[in-house]
Order: structure tokens, then C-alpha cells, then sequence
DNA sequence: TTTATTTCCTATCGGAATACTGGGATTTAA
DNA sequence: TTAAATCCCAGTATTCCGATAGGAAATAAA
């Protein structure tokens, strides 16, 4: 499976603003900072996240990005749909239709496992929200603070 | 998952000469004929399978390869990962601004998924043994033979 | 011994996708 | 009015992938 940069940008981005949530927006530039983001690409990034409904911007000074959805809302799945697009989409056609458009019959008995692949993929992702590893971000801070307390 | 042709090319290819199995070795040209794969980058793929220690080859005229395991012994997994390398454990290449402090906490949360996502499509790839796919291949014959019949 | 056939090795190429970078227009709080 | 932001459009660099090419090496058959 591959993840994109940009997929995983986005997840970061979106922790981000999870973590400094609420009132006021958060400006791009904040965010690739702390979250170690090229600024520039990151604008890109938002952009999709816009458009895919999961933040919403506000333009001019003190301007930035909000999340526009709870996080346990949004699963990996989503984020990861939206920004690199459908998961491995393995065209579908009717038994059939693929003999009588030639697609050779290994690729036909393989591409049932393909989609097994998918699906397990899927599940995973699905079954990870934002809010999940916001929680688990926060454990790992507290373990960390732990270690200096030690 | 993207899995490349290459792979899927060394797939189709262990599965045509498992039918014509045992005796005498087969061509690479007649592979390609058979699969429908484009001749000299079917030599790639069946060199890197030798490499990969899945088939053993015959060289001058009359030459050609020969499975070297039972079918029952080669899982997707083995095949998918041999050609296209490990599946996806590679922590992507890092920025040098990156790279001087290690992994951001994000990162560090999702690298787990990303295991995760690993071990679920390990698990169905490895499932899947090409003897397998050579019954469901058979199967695919038996019902394409029976419908001229009906 | 010669010849045809076949694998083996190395190199390259074009297209596509990915990861960025840049210029400037637009919006808006201060 | 100005500075700070998002937004829009465009271009660049690099990498990967599928495919092709030329010729060297091996070997069976003639």
C-alpha cells in the first residue's frame, strides 16, 4: 500500500489542528512549521482537505484552517481516499464482459485477490479515526515526559 | 497496494509453466505469446525470478526455465515481494531538515497503521499459494468449456 | 565446426506520477 | 492603507515503471 506524502501530510495537519483546537484558526504556515511541512506544499494539501469537506479556511490576516468535522469522524480511510484518491480501484467488469474483452483468464482469477487485498486494507483504515490517534499522540507525550521525570 | 505488472507479469508466468509442468524447459518467447506479455521485458521478470530462487533456466537453444518449487510452496506474498520488494516497510525518504531530528510524533503514531495496513495484506497475499490459483484457474476452464455446451 | 536458438547483461528511453517551488491575485484584520 | 493570509495557476525536479535495444555467452542441432 502506498501512502503518499501528501495522505500523510494531511493526517498530520489535521492532528495538528485537533491539538489546537477550537476558537481561532491555525495559519499553514504554523502548522508546517511545527509539523516539519515544505510551507508551500502544504498549502496544496489544505487546499484538497478544503474541497473534501474535512477543514474549512479563512482568508486575510489571522486568517488559517479549521477542522469542519468532529475527528472521530474522520477515519484514515477518508483522509487517505480523498487526497490519493480511491484505494487501488481495480476496474470491474462482469464475468463476461472481461472473456469477451480479452482480459486474459490469470488476471481474471487474480483480480478476486486483489480485491481481498483491498478490502483488508480498507478495514483497516476504516477502523482508525483521527480521534484514535490524537489519543495515542497524547500517550506518546506522556510517556515521553515520563522518560525526563525518570 | 500497487502492485506492478512486473509482479503480476512473474505471477501469470509461474502459472503457465506449472501447465506445462515438469519435462522439458520452457521458452521465455512462448510465455509471452501464450501471456500476452511483451517479449524482452518478460526476460527481466523471469531473471529476477530466477534470482529470487522460483525458477531455474536452461540456457542455448532449446532452453527455456523450469519451475524450481512445487506450486503449493510459492505464496502471492513470496512472488509480490520478491519482485517488487518488501511491502511497503520502507519509511519513506526523509527531508535533510527531517532527517537531523528524527521522526515527528505523527509519524511515530502512524507508523503503526501503516504496520498494520502491512500485516493485513501479508496476510491475504500469503494465503493465496499458487497452487491455489492454478485450481481456480482450472475451475475458470471447466465453466468456460461447460457454457460452449450448454 | 558452424549455425541457429536461447538466456544473460547492460543501457537507455518515454511517460506518468510525486514532491515540491514560485508568482501574483484576492481577501481581510489591524 | 498595509500587512498577513488564503487562493489560483503554473512550472520544475526527481523518481519509478514499463518497455525496448544491442550484443555477449551458452548450447543443441545441423
Amino acid at each position: 500500500m502506498k501512502v503518499s506524502l501528501k495522505a500523510k501530510y494531511a493526517i498530520m495537519a489535521a492532528l495538528d489542528l485537533a491539538s489546537n483546537n477550537g476558537t481561532s484558526p491555525v495559519q499553514a504556515k504554523s502548522i508546517a512549521r511545527r509539523q516539519t511541512i515544505p510551507p508551500r506544499f502544504l498549502e496544496h494539501v489544505l487546499n484538497a482537505m478544503k474541497k473534501a469537506g474535512f477543514v474549512e479556511s479563512v482568508r486575510g490576516a489571522q486568517g488559517g484552517y479549521l477542522l469542519s468535522r468532529p475527528l472521530s469522524d474522520i477515519s484514515l480511510a477518508d483522509l487517505v481516499e480523498a487526497l490519493d484518491g480511491p484505494l487501488s480501484p481495480e476496474p470491474r467488469r462482469s464475468t463476461s464482459a472481461r472473456r469477451a474483452h480479452g482480459q486474459s483468464k490469470p488476471e481474471l482469477v487474480l483480480a478476486n485477490v486483489w480485491e481481498q487485498v483491498r478490502q483488508a486494507e480498507l478495514g483497516v483504515l476504516s477502523a482508525v479515526t483521527l480521534k484514535e490517534l490524537a489519543e495515542r499522540y497524547a500517550q506518546l507525550d506522556r510517556e515521553h515526559t515520563l522518560m525526563y521525570h525518570i
